[in-house]
DNA sequence: ACCTGAACACCGTTCAAGT
DNA sequence: ACCTGAACACCGTTCAAGT
């Protein structure tokens, strides 16, 4: 007798993410096909139905699972090792950013439009909330060290992000690849900090 | 007898222009449809081939003729009007940026969409250069008035027109409704320039 | 529970044909 | 030149039905 396996996959929803993600990347969000992802993945085009309500649900599951493999990123990059001044913090956040977008450009389209919408999920808004929150909590420790300078640290945060997500949007499948992201990132992030931090 | 007029607009292309607009701006780029713009126009659904290769050409010309008149008014504001610092021209470039992507903001999503597009077509190419050729141009003007500090105009221009790009894709349609975006706009450009320009 | 097949109302695009 | 109608190959979504 043969094993009470579901039906095709062991987890028909996470294959619909990967190769939803896979598209993504190659062709788009506007790429994505319930009906081709069925077909790739050797299943009714209908089955999509029992794991996501609709089309834009997937794409706002994708770009939600986005988000929390950004904030783990970010996490991972601003989190202290030793003693590290917060513009070594800030700029290593920065680096992060820029990375995660460039490895992932079509997905961190996704993400941005899939949370503009006007009727977002409220997982995919929290998941982009929590990825967004390492900024304000490492410009409100670097207040406390004494080295930014006083203010919303949220408002601070929001000019730097800002700032690298401008650049990841003139750089991402533009015409400005040849341009060396990793130097820009450091060239701003030192001419915002010379106008944040106290002069000495 | 009647009037030779084309069987039903004066200009078909203009009118599906300024229908796919409207579009746009109501439900987004993905919810522009040749057939239903067809129909709003009464007009045969094929009639539009005669003016557009498909729908991504009309896409297309929208977002150039979007690009053009970003660039007027880019060029507008950055006009010299008596004898006005490097830093007000800035200010007002800035301010012309933030209050054209906020008055059309599914429009100016649209612009950036097309742009980065891999067979993006020249004249929509051309037309975003024209109006971001607008910065590199002041930044020069800037240098020869001894009031920025040296390098590639490109290369400055690029960091404030990112920084720009990021406020309004963060602002448009997002959370961030509340916070006054000339205000938030202002603060940047100090921060910028205060790491632009030469100390005192 | 999970998946299927037929049906419905849409698309963009092509093409031979009309005026 | 400019517009039309039928046809083709796709969509997303719904729903009664199967196991």
């Amino acid at each position: 007798m043969t094993a009470p396996r579901p039906y095709h996959h062991g987890n028909l929803r996470t294959a619909l993410l990967q190769a939803a993600e896979r598209a993504v990347e190659a062709g788009g969000t506007e790429s994505v096909s319930l009906r081709e992802l069925s077909r790739a993945l050797g299943v009714s085009h209908t089955s999509p139905r029992r794991h996501f309500a609709g089309r834009q649900a997937l794409l706002d599951a994708l770009a939600t699972s986005g988000f929390d493999r950004f904030e783990a990123a970010l996490g991972r990059a601003v989190r202290p090792q030793g003693r590290a001044s917060f513009k070594t913090r800030l700029t290593r956040l920065a680096q992060a950013y820029i990375t995660f977008a460039l490895k992932h450009p079509a997905l961190f389209a996704l993400m941005f439009e899939a949370k503009h919408r006007a009727d977002a999920p409220p997982e995919l808004l929290a998941a982009s909330s929590q990825a967004f929150a390492h900024g304000p909590a490492l410009f409100a420790e670097g207040q406390a060290a004494g080295e930014v300078v006083a203010g919303d640290p949220g408002r601070l945060s929001l000019v730097v992000f800002a700032a690298l997500q401008g650049l990841v949007t003139i750089s991402t499948n533009g015409r400005f690849k040849e341009i060396d992201l990793d130097t820009l990132a450091k060239e701003s992030i030192e001419w915002i900090i010379s106008g944040i931090c106290p002069r000495k």
